[in-house]
DNA sequence: CCTTAGCACTCTCGTGTCCCGAGTGCCATC
DNA sequence: GATGGCACTCGGGACACGAGAGTGCTAAGG
């Protein structure tokens, strides 16, 4: 009863359920796959997989299906990395490199990875951690409201409204937006000339800072504007550190979520609880982290696996995600991947992925 | 046989599968509904309706359901109007006042349509026509690539990626987009002083202007600059008024896709085709679009409505779209809407469409 | 000690039959 | 025109049955 036998024989198991999603009984083992042995034989050794938690049937006198255990063991030791072909290499380039802008290139992104997989891909945007300000523009807009863009070192947007009540008296005080619907104040609260003012100093004075340097140059401009301004000036300045500082990591974007309900992949729990675990964005994306973060699952080159119950996510339990980081400079910013059923064809959701990753990773700004 | 209350008999068949989602028959018809007849008299009603269109019934012996047509009859005049009670109408405005950038509030307000339909939400992102520039800023990324970002003066930002081919001899081309994996050409090829005039001038000369302007006042730029900048210059200048002139009204944000996987929305057809349908953007706009500008099936204060097959797109023949245009001062410059299974809520929908649609509209920039 | 053939056993699944109930259409009556 | 009565139809659930697939076990062979 050789070890390795029993190897080839997991091998075999989840090869052929992959392909035919039908419990795989001893027959068809010996028949469609090379071992030379008798179904007796390979009975033993199903067994004994079936012993130590690799293999399961759903009934009794029904073929084995993998555990999530033996996709673990076949992730790991016995799947062989399969390269993208050449012309699906050049697919890839082709088709990001016609994207217009960023939300474009991560958006074909997805599309490219949902079509390469037939599964779902997620791809979350780059942090925009540690960037210094470009530049900061603001924009009145209707009544006592203004837009205040950011754009980072790293060459992201970021879009923020903030609310001015303008008061009688001598505070003008800058109020978080909690009633926009509330009555219109005057418009001509806001001055052009004062604002354009306000954003060339604060412009001048974030030239070439980093993020750890901003407080103290803005502090400066804060102090220095007429005391009427400050609060105003005030409360811009927090928002552009905040916006920059904070951990925006929160946005992603879906792709291929029409193949979940094809025919051939059938959940046991319904696909309600798969599509409500993707539409919880903020869950998801601590999922993603923490597998980029893992180097105990990561295979081939940077890319990490989960497999179903290994999810937290209950939503998932029946599914897999396969997930790299990508980034510009070599290391992860943000992080991209693939979800489908346990029962995919890993080695090739993994070359897709890698490959995409590894694209993006080249061709965005560092 | 009134007429009168023939429709009445209609009316009650529509309100009664929407609830119960079964056929339903005269019995219960009777029971349930205070039409004070008999079942043998509602039976010949029936008959008549289903002669003329309105219902049909799957088979012999069972209920009757109504048809697109009947539910058309239904929405045009039968449907009253059911305003939200003010518990929601306050939830609507608290939950999108918390929204801190545009971003926000389109998403905030998908899945918020989302949960009060428990349908699925489409949100467009309102077009940037028209609009004037606010501010033009370039910044350069890795190699020879520099992103330009235009901020309009609605508020609107975009940003798009320009390749800089930078050549030895006395003309550098500006070349599309095509071939970022390229080999990079001298980093030092764009210079930042050089880039920082060119910026101060493009902005100069677009202060205050249309985009009907633009042109020109970009053409009086180009040709002022040095004779090696020109072609850069004019690159940008065409790529701006692109951006701005372009119908950009190609990004819409889904929300609630999980809705149409609970188990009280079976498909005849299964749900691949509905979502098929609605990652096909393209379309799906162009519907939205068709339907906005469709005065005949307005009803209900410029709410549109789309009953099965009414609907173009085959994957939406089991489905209604009710959708309604927003914009800032008055007019449409978008549209939002929710898609669910023809036996849907209508009053309800239309309510709660028309109510996130006249809050965007009240709240967003002019 | 591992492999193999044989065999009895178990379970799922598809098929066929039957019956019940819901709902209808029609006719005669009020 | 509305109603009560009645025969008819059809879908769907309950049940039984047989075929087929796959197993575990045991005993024999290398």
């Amino acid at each position: 009863m050789s070890e390795e036998r029993r190897l080839a024989v997991l091998r075999a198991i989840v090869e052929d359920y992959v392909h035919t999603r039908e419990p795989v009984g001893s027959r068809v083992l010996t028949e469609r796959h090379g071992l030379g042995v008798s179904p007796a034989t390979i009975r033993n050794d199903m067994a004994a997989l079936e012993e130590a938690g690799y293999i399961a049937q759903p009934h009794t006198s029904a073929g084995r299906v993998p555990t999530d255990k033996g996709y673990r063991l076949f992730v790991d030791r016995l799947a062989e990395v399969r390269p993208l072909t050449s012309p699906q290499r050049r697919a890839i380039e082709t088709f990001l490199s016609e994207a217009i802008d960023m939300d474009d290139v991560l958006g074909r992104a997805g599309r490219l990875i949902a079509q390469l997989t037939g599964q779902v891909a997620v791809v979350q945007y780059p942090s925009l951690r540690l960037a210094g300000l470009r530049h900061l523009e603001l924009v009145p807009v209707g009544g006592a409201r203004l837009l205040v863009v950011v754009i980072s070192d790293a060459g992201r947007v970021e879009q923020r409204f903030l609310d001015v009540g303008v008061g009688p008296g001598a505070e003008p005080a800058v109020v978080a937006v909690d009633a926009p619907a509330g009555p219109e104040p005057d418009p001509g609260a806001l001055d052009e000339g004062t604002l354009s003012e306000l954003r060339a100093r604060l412009n001048a004075a974030a030239a070439g800072k980093g993020l750890a340097d901003l407080p103290t140059a803005f502090a400066r401009v804060v102090s220095g504007v007429d005391a009427a301004l400050a609060p105003l000036a005030r409360g811009i300045a927090d928002l552009v550190v905040d916006t920059l500082g904070a951990q925006r990591e929160d946005r992603i974007v879906l792709a291929g979520t029409a193949n979940l309900a094809r025919a051939d992949m059938r959940f046991e729990q319904g696909l309600s609880p798969v599509l409500e675990a993707l539409e919880e964005q903020v869950v998801l994306l601590g999922l993603l982290t923490e597998l980029a973060a893992e180097p105990v699952t990561r295979v081939g080159g940077g890319v990490g696996v989960r497999i179903g119950h290994e999810n937290r996510l209950d939503g998932l339990a029946e599914t897999s995600v396969v997930a790299s980081g990508y980034g510009g400079d070599g290391d992860t910013v943000a992080i991209l991947g693939s979800i489908g059923p346990t029962r995919m064809d890993y080695p090739g959701t993994i070359a897709s992925v890698r490959a995409v990753a590894r694209y993006l990773s080249r061709v965005l700004p560092g």
